[in-house]
DNA sequence: ACTAGTTCTCGGGACTGGGG
DNA sequence: CCCCAGTCCCGAGAACTAGT
C-alpha cells in the first residue's frame, strides 16, 4: 500500500540524531548519565507527536472561530466536539457554496435585464430621432390628452403581443421576455406600430368637430 | 459509577532525501 | 542501489475530564 506524501516536509534537524552509530552500544543502558540510542529516538518521536496533535488542534481551533456555528455561544468555556465542528464546517461550506451560486444567477439576470433595458432606450432613441427628421415635421402643441391617447394605444398593442408569453415558471417568463423583445421591440416594428397609431389618430383628429 | 471525548505515549509502517 | 535518519501518520491503550 502507498500512500501519497504531498505534504512538505520540515527540515532536518542537524542537532538530532548525529551520531547514531556511535550510540548503538548504549541500548543496554550501561551509562546512565546520557540517554541510550532508542530513548533518545523514542523522546523525539514524543516531541514529533505533541508538535503534531497540536497542529491538529490548532486547525480544530481555528475551524471553530472561522464557523458561526462553532463559536462559543456562552462564557462557561463549551467547545464543540471535533466530530461537530468538523459536520459544521462541511454544512457551512455548503450553505456558502448555496450563497455563492444563488448571488451569481441573480447577477446573471441583472445583466440580462441590462441588456434588455438598452434594447429598449435604443429604440426610443430611434423613434425619436426618426420623427423629428420626418419631411413637414413641425413643432405643434399637442394636447397631454393626445399624448397620452398614443402613448396607450401603443402600451395596448404592446402588452397584447406581450400577453401571449408563457409566465409558467420564471425561466419560461425569461426567455419569452427575450424573444418579445426581439420580435415586437425591434425599432423597425415598433416604428411601424408607431406608425399605424398616429394614422389612426390622425384621422380620429380631423374627423373630431373641433372643440368649443 | 458510568460514559464519551480528549490528550498523551508508544510502537510500528511508510515515505523522503542524503550519503556511501 | 542500499542504508539510515528524519518525518508523518495511524492504532491501541492509559489517563484525565466533564456531563449524566
Amino acid at each position: 500500500m502507498s500512500r501519497d506524501h504531498s505534504f512538505t516536509r520540515c527540515p532536518i534537524d542537524p542537532g538530532n540524531f548525529s551520531s547514531r552509530n556511535s550510540d548503538d552500544e548504549d541500548e543496554t543502558e550501561s551509562k546512565p548519565s546520557s540517554m541510550s540510542y532508542k530513548e533518545r529516538r523514542r523522546e523525539a518521536h514524543t516531541q514529533a507527536e505533541q508538535k503534531r496533535r497540536d497542529a491538529i488542534k490548532k486547525g480544530f481551533d481555528t475551524l471553530q472561530e472561522l464557523v458561526p456555528a462553532c463559536k462559543q455561544t456562552d462564557v462557561s468555556g463549551y467547545k464543540l466536539c471535533k466530530a461537530n465542528v468538523l459536520q459544521k464546517s462541511i454544512d457551512y461550506i455548503q450553505y456558502l457554496e448555496l450563497q455563492k451560486k444563488k448571488q451569481e444567477e441573480e447577477r446573471n439576470a441583472l445583466r440580462r435585464e441590462v441588456v434588455a433595458l438598452r434594447i429598449m432606450q435604443t429604440n426610443y432613441e430611434q423613434i425619436v430621432k426618426a420623427q423629428q427628421t420626418q419631411p413637414g415635421h413641425t413643432e405643434t402643441r399637442i394636447s397631454d390628452e393626445v399624448k397620452f391617447s398614443v402613448l396607450q394605444a401603443i402600451m395596448e398593442h404592446l402588452f397584447f403581443t406581450f400577453s401571449n408569453i408563457s409566465v409558467s415558471n420564471f425561466s419560461e417568463l425569461s426567455a419569452g421576455v427575450f424573444g418579445w423583445l426581439e420580435e415586437y421591440c425591434k425599432p423597425q416594428t415598433l416604428k411601424e406600430t408607431l406608425v399605424q397609431v398616429l394614422r389612426r389618430h390622425n384621422t380620429y383628429i380631423r374627423t373630431q368637430p373641433p372643440k368649443k
